[in-house]
DNA sequence: TTAAATTTATCGGTTATGCGATATTTATGA
DNA sequence: TCATAAATATCGCATAACCGATAAATTTAA
């Protein structure tokens, strides 16, 4: 059966907030996403899009040596998350109950 | 400023909770969005999601004669939508607190 | 040191979402 | 009835998101 949504559009705002909890390498976000959505975002998925928000001045390499390269966010970053999120929230405002509802991990 | 996310891809899906939850017709629908998202999304949007969710089987018109078609749920669809919101949750699990925090409607 | 594995990077292509423009149908009210 | 407004419908198009394939760089281990 054909899926309603397919989350289209949502992977850099997801990717942000994820930064944005922990410094994470482009691996342990693919990780985590295929825990999350069930599929793994391809290499050519994940690390353009976190070149994107490099470039935007959203997210930046934490120089620890070299290593797995990982990202934090930024002061600008977490000013657009911030706006991003309310505007998340208002557009699914009716969805409070299904988040509580949930089983959270 | 530019923003990390721009709903794309959650229209029909948008769209079909609203259904859900009370009888809509197009134009109403197109309020309540421009309420929620803060723009109207054109008759060239809404229409073709609505013919699209009809074809589907996962809305059906309700005949008040006809008027203002009024849109209503099926079973089918709300198995559809039942499914996309666990997905949904699953995906955007870690915001439960942003619901919380936001005044409620 | 070398080979294998892991992680990062790039590019083109497919796909479909949402919009603008426009037309048609239906409702309203003068 | 007729004119205006409101609601619905359709079509082509621009946009960009995501993937597959592939390659390069880096790390690990033998």
């Amino acid at each position: 059966m054909r899926s309603c949504c397919n989350m289209r559009g949502f992977l850099a705002f997801t990717v942000l907030r994820l930064v944005s909890k922990r410094g994470m390498s482009g691996e342990a976000i693919r990780k985590e996403l295929e825990i999350r959505r069930g599929s793994k975002p391809s290499p050519g998925t994940i690390y353009p899009v976190l070149k994107s928000l490099s470039e935007s001045g959203w997210i930046r390499e934490t120089g620890n040596g070299r290593k797995e390269k990982k990202y934090a966010i930024t002061p600008l970053g977490r000013r657009v998350l911030g706006e991003a999120t309310r505007k998340f929230v208002a557009m699914f405002c009716d969805m409070k109950e299904d988040f509580e509802k949930a089983r959270s991990r």
